[in-house]
DNA sequence: GTGAGCTTGTGAAAAGGATCACAATTCCGA
DNA sequence: TCGGAATTGTGATCCTTTTCACAAGCTCAC
């Protein structure tokens, strides 16, 4: 289920104590219903005590294993510009087995540079980092015009996920995921909704 | 429907002839069923050719409308590290409607910087310059500490629709309009259907 | 120990999407 | 003009998700 990572988010968000949450407060921050969150969360096996609730830190484990948390995602970034930038500076990423182990740009100029920690790195370097480290999810941060070499680039690498930040569609092999995430998208469907307002 | 801006963006990449699309070849290009993208624009009034398909360029014209791309959105953006940088940056605007009339950061050696075009200016300035421009879409490109901050200035300002970046769930009031994309649920969900491999 | 007050887990009903299948319509070549 | 190929629009069906409702279970105060 696509809403695991926000009830992670707002457990995350909650004060230790108490060490109990119920279905009806966690869908309050969520902003969803009780039977939803108590339908999505007896998905993963019932672990609440009725009554009382949810143990949040019992919770968190569990969703953090269900989307698998608790194993290591090696991450390469192609694109070194704003958007690789601050993806490569992104917090979120070492509490949640998130690892960026490689940042790439076609650019010369941009080859050598640190960012976030690593060295910006020649295209030609993906295939070996990728498989030396066991690489699974690709991110795009190129320019719309590099996406689709990009992501060929990522599947001939082997790796298996690509979240795309170009406002282009992808084409992959059907065996490989992807997501998109397109500001002019997002932005779109906030007008939309402003046009056809409730 | 959400599936609108993306064959818009299909619509876009095609070549300018044959100046008909078939609901197939469409649906191809945007990786869903054919019999989806017939009912999505049927929806929108039945405009196609049978035997033909739908003309390109009045379907354009047509989902344009429907996600009030015809009107003019003027955007405001809070933060201005690399990720507001980045959205500052982003080309995708100038032809949709959507202008950034406005870049606001906290800090103050930010502040004054020119960026995108425009200079980044104090978190004051932005109820004035949103009662000014008319601005409904605000983007939080903010650390995740001060987003709620900037979601209640940007809610108190008047701006209907938000656009979150920031990795927490900001609490608005229900005539609100919220967004997340968040980089951390979007490597978790991919992360998940990795481990849940078909 | 008992009753009152919460809260979960879940079957059943409702709603919402997706898919199927095909009549209706158009184009085009002969 | 006619027949066949192509393509839409849409009713019917199926499947998934959401919502409802409530019995079952836990805790606490007295």
């Amino acid at each position: 289920m696509a809403r695991l990572p926000v009830y992670l988010q707002c457990l995350e968000s909650l004060p230790g104590r108490p060490a109990t949450v119920s279905s009806q407060t966690l869908a309050d921050i969520a902003s969803v219903t009780s039977a939803k969150v108590r339908k999505d969360l007896s998905y993963l096996g019932s672990h609440g005590v009725r009554g009382v609730g949810y143990d949040k830190e019992q919770l968190c484990l569990l969703i953090r294993k269900e989307l698998g948390l608790t194993e290591d995602w090696p991450v390469v970034i192609v694109g070194a510009g704003n958007l690789g930038s601050a993806l490569a500076n992104y917090g979120g990423f070492g509490s949640s087995g998130y690892r960026v182990v490689g940042v790439y740009d076609a650019d010369p100029s941009k080859i050598g540079q640190p960012l976030g920690g690593l060295t910006v790195q020649a295209l030609v370097d993906i295939p070996g980092d990728v498989e030396s480290n066991g690489v699974s999810i690709g991110v795009i941060a190129t320019p719309a015009s590099a996406a689709q070499e990009t992501a060929d680039l990522l599947t001939t690498a082997g790796v298996g996920s690509i979240l795309n930040f170009a406002p282009v569609v992808v084409r992959v092999p059907s065996t490989t995921r992807v997501r998109n995430v397109d500001l002019a998208t997002e932005l779109q469907i906030l007008s939309y909704y402003s046009v056809h307002a409730r």
